[in-house]
DNA sequence: AAGCAATACAAGTAAAACACTAGGGTATGA
DNA sequence: TCATACCCTAGTGTTTTACTTGTATTGCTT
């Protein structure tokens, strides 16, 4: 049930490219920088979310990556279904039908479909911009205090 | 983001008991046709809910497994978290300390934090019971009608 | 006491998914 | 034209998953 890295690591870059929304593309060795993992790999997921229709990019020097929406109006939930595929717990309860012929005799599907809505509900209603604010936030109470954490 | 399919099996395993909570041990081999899956994998599954204090087994002829409590007590995330191992999505937000450094200036940390919560409260919330009243009540309802499912 | 129905346990294994790395190609601003 | 970027495909080692196989051991039944 575990997330993977993939989807962390791309999350977070898009979190980055939030904080710089509008003020033009940043690029990949930036982005995987402040991650500290490699460019290739970084690079690989920052297409996937181009595909997507998530980010643009500008080649050559001065190039990088953006944002093609206002974050606040970009949704968790579509972020990480590119990243991670789908975010379905169980495929018989993904957006796109997948045949289990025991559906209605299943005796856990009940579950399965009551999970699936509230983390559909978390995923869709927490935008970028959530996650970007709260991150300037907690990077200033981390300046102005003695001990960074906790 | 998939639940595994020991997970969904194990699961629907525990269901099964369930239903017969009270009237004795069920034996493996009756469990195993009840879904349609190997003997061998099943037990292996009923071990670990064994190990976890979820299930007890009679040896012997006329043997078999049943839960140690009433179902209405035991909850789903009490048998997916010896199945699955852990239901945290990101082994930073886990029960046991995952020393993340990095925690305290993760921009994706809120939202985890929210969504493993989300998530503990369908999970602590539903019990064995709840899963298995619906299970006989819908295969009630398939006797009732001449279609078996929608 | 024999036989059979059960669980107990350990090991092995094929396939898939995961988390990358490597290396070449193409566009573009200075 | 050169350095800085993005673009794209392949390959690869590791881990996890989803099993199978085989050998005990236990205990009811006859």
């Amino acid at each position: 049930m575990k997330l993977s890295t993939r989807s962390r690591y791309g999350l977070k870059a898009v979190v980055d490219l939030a904080v710089y929304y509008g003020e033009g593309p940043v690029s990949l060795p930036t982005l995987a920088a402040a991650q500290g993992i490699s460019e290739g790999y970084l690079e690989q997921l920052l297409r996937e979310l181009k595909k997507g229709g998530v980010v643009d990019t500008v080649r050559g020097a001065q190039g990088g990556y953006e944002l093609t929406t206002d974050p606040a109006e970009l949704s968790v939930q579509r972020v990480l279904s590119l990243l991670e595929g789908s975010t379905a717990v169980v495929d018989c309860v993904g957006t796109e039908p997948y045949g289990c012929k025991n559906a209605c005799t299943c005796s856990a599907r009940p579950l399965f479909l009551k999970l699936q809505s509230r983390i559909n509900d978390v995923l869709e209603q927490t935008s970028i911009q959530d996650l970007a604010d709260d991150y300037i936030q907690q990077k200033r109470r981390i300046l102005g205090k003695a001990t960074p954490c906790e």
